[in-house]
DNA sequence: CCTGATGACTTAAGCGCTTAAGAATCCTTC
DNA sequence: GAAGGATTCTTAAGCGCTTAAGTCATCAGG
């Protein structure tokens, strides 16, 4: 029942265990008829490489890491991570690679995370999401040299590939959706201000508004939790002018509003159109059924992971962009009332 | 830039590495002194153990795997796994072992994928979840003696060690809510038949319906995803005696129901009472908000963690049960109609 | 003072694999 | 027919760590 080694191989069919190793890395130095035997041992003795072995003498870990800095209650809800996950997956697996999963409770957790898992030659590289604006993790990994690729758009501030979607237009696009429908009073309730993308969504939905001549609109920041959705709705449907149109950065905000708003009387659509920043099932499941931004987030999930698998080859692959998100439109949003 | 190895404070501390190794494990053969100066310098130096060194010497990888079967599109909205991972990796991460996720797209996929990562070394140990009636995995794990642990109630056709629920007294619980409510008519949307736990929360809800003199009571089986919750939901509301209440296997199926119920026209809880399976956020999302029957997820994964370790240290913990599910009534369910 | 135990190390083998360097064989080529 | 070059292997070192076995003081007991 132990598992085989290739000293077995080797033995079986007569040669070192040179030999084998080139034969079945599919390296010269072994006659065809040779390499075929081994390769026909292998395979019978059901042999696979030890990546403790490989990884020693290669010193290739043969997997990347993901850290995800999240307070333990606050995921599940968000279906982002799964999707995403499942995505690596599709393309890590093809590669012989693993995925090394953390889940820590904040941001100083994860440097610590990282530090650990490097140190401890356990990972190749590693895939870095929610990026801040000032974040920290950065000069870590430029420090250690991790190779490592950005869930966000390009940096300034290091060489390291990221990968993006394109997130301004997408918030553009429902503005000008909005727009369309005759909304001139347009709210904003954003996620986590320290998050780039989230200024970026600020930064876009700001110049899309001022664009149509609006005027300056009105944006809340939240953590992007249920809570802080139901908060920010009540206070952007308090005020006098209130807003005939609310983007969320997400969805769970965007359903949270959805009570709110039954809770305080405004009728949605009619009185009040909502636009989810993510789509996903629960969009669909509430009532109204919400018009979002929707992505492929599986998609995203696959190019991060060849982008990652290429800069540790050290292929450096450059930044990628994979496609905008599109407004799928449903019944939260119509014209605004006369 | 190099990672520091036991050689390097070896030769700083001025002894063999033999001596370091010992002193860095805490093992006897070391001075007091001696010790203290090691680890000092390896301290100072930032030392870790390569993984991959002490997976080829020690026979340990090190990490624990877990393989989730389900379509990738499947994923995401269900909060469990998210939960549970976060609690396993909080057991984990203190015991310095790491959690290799995989997402594969069926059971047969998954065995695969356990035969590859445990002939890889890569792995001391799985996490078994979402068990099946006959479950193919588990003689593959018995066939290679994989130290697992199951997520689920024990089973006679293994001796692996289980960590489960009482998912059958708390069916029951809400059975003799319902029927402490008034309803005699109560129906169940089950999940995937395959199932372990769904056949045991049937045979549960089965049990208590008819002890409580019901008659046989009525069960539709699903895959639990939203669309045969409503498909179920229809089946079973556009009945002549159709029933006054019903129990849904997950929170997602339920949400489901609103929605359905919403389009027929009846009216929730007055008409129908409903109860989710599964407590999450979701279900205080939607409105009404759903009665639930709630676990601690995190705690099952904490749990799990510990029984797998001690299963791979060979202390052999035997099943464990972690707290039952308990009733937690929201604005979903009420007395029948008279 | 010698014996035997104990403590504090060192030595060296080994985990399973990679890979540079060496050896043996065969084929060219002038 | 000898030198040079391929081709096909073997040898052995090394990756960073663990650990059984060996060495050498030191010290208590008789």
């Amino acid at each position: 029942m132990k598992r085989p080694t290739i000293a077995e191989i080797a033995a079986r069919a007569g040669v070192s265990i040179g030999a084998v190793s080139y034969a079945l890395n599919g390296r010269p130095g072994v006659s065809a008829e040779t390499r075929k035997l081994i390769l026909d041992i292998a395979d019978e003795i059901g042999w696979r490489p030890s990546v403790a072995a490989r990884s020693l003498s290669g010193s290739r870990a043969h997997s990347v890491g993901l850290i995800i800095a999240r307070p333990a209650d606050t995921l599940g809800v968000e279906p982002f991570f799964m999707r995403f996950i499942a995505g690596l997956e599709r393309e890590l697996s093809g590669r012989r690679t693993a995925l090394l999963l953390q889940v820590v409770e904040d941001h100083h957790a994860a440097i610590e995370a990282m530090r650990l898992c490097w140190a401890e030659r356990r990972v190749d590289g590693m895939v870095i999401t929610d990026l801040w604006t000032e974040d920290a993790r950065i000069p870590v990994l430029e420090e250690l040299q991790i190779p490592a690729v950005l869930v966000g758009r390009p940096r300034p501030d290091t060489e390291l590939p990221a990968v993006w979607t394109d997130d301004a237009a997408a918030v553009v696009a429902a503005v000008d959706y909005l727009v369309a429908l005759g909304h001139r009073r347009i709210a904003r309730v954003a996620g986590l201000p320290a998050l780039e993308h989230t200024q970026v969504r600020i930064a876009a939905f700001r110049q899309a508004v001022l664009g149509h001549g609006l005027g300056e609109p009105q944006v809340v920041e939240t953590d992007y939790s249920w809570e802080e959705g139901m908060r920010a709705t009540r206070t952007l449907l308090s005020q006098r002018d209130r807003p005939t149109a609310i983007m969320f950065d997400n969805d769970v905000m965007a359903t949270a509003a959805l009570n709110v708003a039954q809770e305080m009387g405004v009728a949605i659509p009619d009185e009040l159109s909502i636009v989810a920043g993510d789509d996903s099932q629960l969009c669909v499941m509430v009532r109204p059924a919400l018009t979002a931004l929707s992505w492929d987030i599986q998609a995203y999930g696959v190019q991060t992971a060849r982008v990652l698998a290429d800069t540790i080859d050290d292929r450096s692959p450059g930044s990628r962009q994979v496609s905008t998100a599109s407004l799928v439109v449903r019944a939260s949003t119509t014209s605004p009332p006369a």
